[in-house]
DNA sequence: CCTCCACAGGAAGCGCAGGAGT
DNA sequence: ACTCCTGCGCTTCCTGTGGAGG
């Protein structure tokens, strides 16, 4: 019999590489935030107005994932919230932040901001209702409203959105509210009405990615306030920038290397993380990110998918020469998706649909394709599975019997 | 050179679901 | 409550296209 509590006691005892884990985690919005001295004097530059009570412009931040968009939003506001409380010579700031993910239409978002102002819940009220309530609340209290509206693109109304926050101001005698949207795609802009996209952007700010450089830098900091000193070798911080630089420039995926680093560290009850260790946490970040995307893919997607790391892996097996390279054409391909779909009792699509996921799936980056040139009868699509196929041969397998 | 193969890719249309209008 | 409309996912049909093979 097992000593369970004596096994927690060992278990907290037990010597990590993390002095401080929440720091390693990609969700810590440190206080100090490298390389985006730029876009911090920008922001500063058009909220400042706001704390004489004056109307600002609504800002629009826009960068990949990890290029610091959230975590600076918030930082500065923050302080900026801090300072309009310290001073009286300050109109009143309140800021607000909402995650478009899980507020996604105008109803919600506004709903949002009168139950966490008025600390009330308003359940079932219209929309009209809600829409006075807030104005209200400005008018009411004088106060300088900031909502920022991360992932801004993934609100479903988001023209009646922003014309309805903006509008607010127009009937607003005293007080105003400000929208400072946050995205990372780009093609959102070209999605909006003349009038929002005029509105919303009135103030443009870009994040470049960082590079290898400044990732380094970055996960120096962390280093020192995350991990127990001597732990991390320089060697394995570099790797870590290299891979997340060579990939997006993202911060977050750099950092969550490291910390699986450690975890694996921790695991093998290694005194210090290694290349090696950054290596193998790549590995298994992949793996997660894959296993992320493929579950959410839909069913005949992964028929697809399927289809092909079938036949890549066999034709690895098969062919040694270096030429062939795991490259199927699409013709082969379909017929193997066809077997597998009938196996799973479901009716295969169209060759011309199944076309039309293999575009998607490329979109997704999981495959490349071109159309075959010389060596190859007639025309067709070749296919090139991007990701590595024992991977999702097992990630796969077992959700798709056979 | 011609024909055939193995597809590409556009156009039209179908059935269904969900939302808007009445 | 009802119809109407629209968008989505998909099929069917049709017209290329360009190398392989006779």
């Amino acid at each position: 019999m097992v000593d369970i509590k004596e096994m927690f006691r060992s278990e907290i005892k037990k010597n990590s590489v993390f002095k401080n884990k929440n720091i390693v985690s990609p969700h810590y919005i440190p206080d100090i935030l490298p390389f985006r001295d730029d876009q911090i004097k920008e922001i500063i530059l058009n909220l400042a107005p706001a704390l004489q009570g004056k109307k600002i412009n609504n800002l629009f931040l826009y960068g990949k994932t990890g290029t610091g968009k959230t975590s600076t939003i918030k930082v500065v506001l923050a302080k900026m919230e801090e300072l309009a409380k310290e001073r009286t010579d300050c109109k009143n700031i309140v800021t607000t932040y909402i995650n478009c993910r899980n507020h996604n239409t105008k109803y919600r978002i506004i709903l949002k901001h009168i139950n966490d102002l008025y600390k009330h819940d308003y359940v079932g009220y219209s929309s009209s209702f809600v829409y006075d309530k807030l104005t209200e609340y400005v008018r009411k209290n004088k106060i300088g409203l900031i909502i920022v509206l991360d992932e801004i693109d993934l609100i479903k109304d988001v023209d009646d959105t922003v014309y309805a926050l903006t509008r607010a101001n127009d009937e607003l005698t005293e007080g105003s509210i400000s929208i400072v949207g946050v995205s990372n795609n780009v093609m959102f802009k070209q999605k909006l009405d003349m009038r929002t996209k005029s509105s919303l952007c009135e103030k443009e700010l870009v994040f470049p990615p960082y590079n290898a450089n400044e990732l380094t830098k970055i996960l120096q900091d962390r280093v020192q306030e995350g991990f127990n000193e001597n732990c991390v070798e320089d060697s394995a911080i570099g790797l870590a920038s290299a891979y997340a630089a060579q990939e997006s420039g993202d911060a977050r995926t750099a950092i969550l290397l490291l910390l699986r680093a450690g975890e694996i560290a921790d695991e093998n009850k290694e005194t210090k993380i290694t290349e090696i260790d950054v290596r193998n946490a790549k590995k298994k970040v992949e793996k997660d990110i894959l296993l992320n995307m493929v579950s959410t893919l839909p069913e005949q997607l992964q028929y697809v998918l399927f289809a092909i790391t079938r036949l890549t892996k066999s034709k690895n097996q098969t062919t040694l020469g270096p030429n062939s390279e795991g490259i199927l054409h699409s013709g082969e391909v379909y017929n193997e998706y066809y077997r597998i779909a009938k196996i799973q009792g479901k009716s295969p699509v169209s060759l011309k649909w199944f076309k039309q996921y293999l575009e998607e799936l490329e979109l997704y980056g999981m495959i490349a394709t071109t159309i075959s040139g010389k060596g190859v009868r007639g025309t067709t699509t070749l296919i090139k599975l991007g990701a590595d196929a024992g991977i999702l041969n097992s990630i796969l397998e077992p959700k798709i019997s056979i």
